[in-house]
DNA sequence: ACGCTGATGAAG
DNA sequence: TTCATCAGCGTT
């Protein structure tokens, strides 16, 4: 039997692209992350879109400060920023440097290290793991440090998972946003348990 | 439906 | 310096 390779990161090229094309191609990939010896890992079941200055509901929208800096850099890097106070949010560049556009993960459906997962998360519910940004972040143990860490070199990084069929994947406009709404920059994949609800 | 929680950036 | 805002979560 075929076993998951695990350790092929993502090129930067695949993050060089439209934030909407790298949204709806990050479905069914998996994230990894290194955790003190332990590989904790989920398939990517919900992904939001976040263009530059365009886009009124980007951190970007009024131009580079010290929070969004990362996001006017190259590709294949991690933003990661504090919301509400309590939870991080994890997002990767996408396109050129300077154009500032990310991807916001939104869900995963738990992979591998799931022991650890509830354990960093202080519950036994699978369902409750990693379905909500702020929860997958909890899961995989990343805060601010993994601010401007880069994708294709370190211990958080994406590989080739299973590719989603295109009747498979849902949008819709974004969730929790006020500017821009309407727009369907949200990607998903249909029927999943994992994708978040509100 | 609501309270928790604190960084952020715009206004003054 | 003050204030409204915020891409969430958990409990009710």
């Amino acid at each position: 039997m075929n076993h998951p390779d695990t350790t092929t990161k993502l090129p930067r090229e695949f993050y060089d692209r439209s934030a909407l094309t790298v949204a709806r191609d990050l479905l069914g990939k998996v994230v990894i992350r290194r955790w003190r010896d332990i590989l904790l890992a989920g398939m990517i079941v919900e992904t939001e879109a976040y263009l530059g200055k365009t886009d009124a509901a980007s951190h970007a929208a009024r131009g580079k400060t010290g929070r969004n800096a990362v996001m006017f850099g190259p590709p294949g890097y991690a933003y990661v920023y504090l919301i509400y106070g309590r939870y991080y949010c994890l997002n990767f560049v996408t396109g050129p440097e300077g154009r500032a556009e990310a991807v916001l993960i939104r869900a995963l459906e738990p992979v591998a290290g799931v022991g650890e997962m509830q354990t960093l998360r202080q519950t036994s519910r699978h369902r409750n793991l990693t379905s909500g940004p702020g929860k997958l972040c909890q899961a995989l143990s990343i805060g601010m440090d993994f601010n401007g860490r880069d994708l294709t070199a370190g211990r958080l990084y994406v590989t080739a998972g299973k590719a989603v069929p295109a009747p498979a994947i849902g949008t819709s406009p974004r969730i929790g946003i006020r500017k821009a709404a309407g727009l369907p920059h949200r990607y998903f994949i249909r029927n999943n348990p994992y994708v978040s609800s509100r």
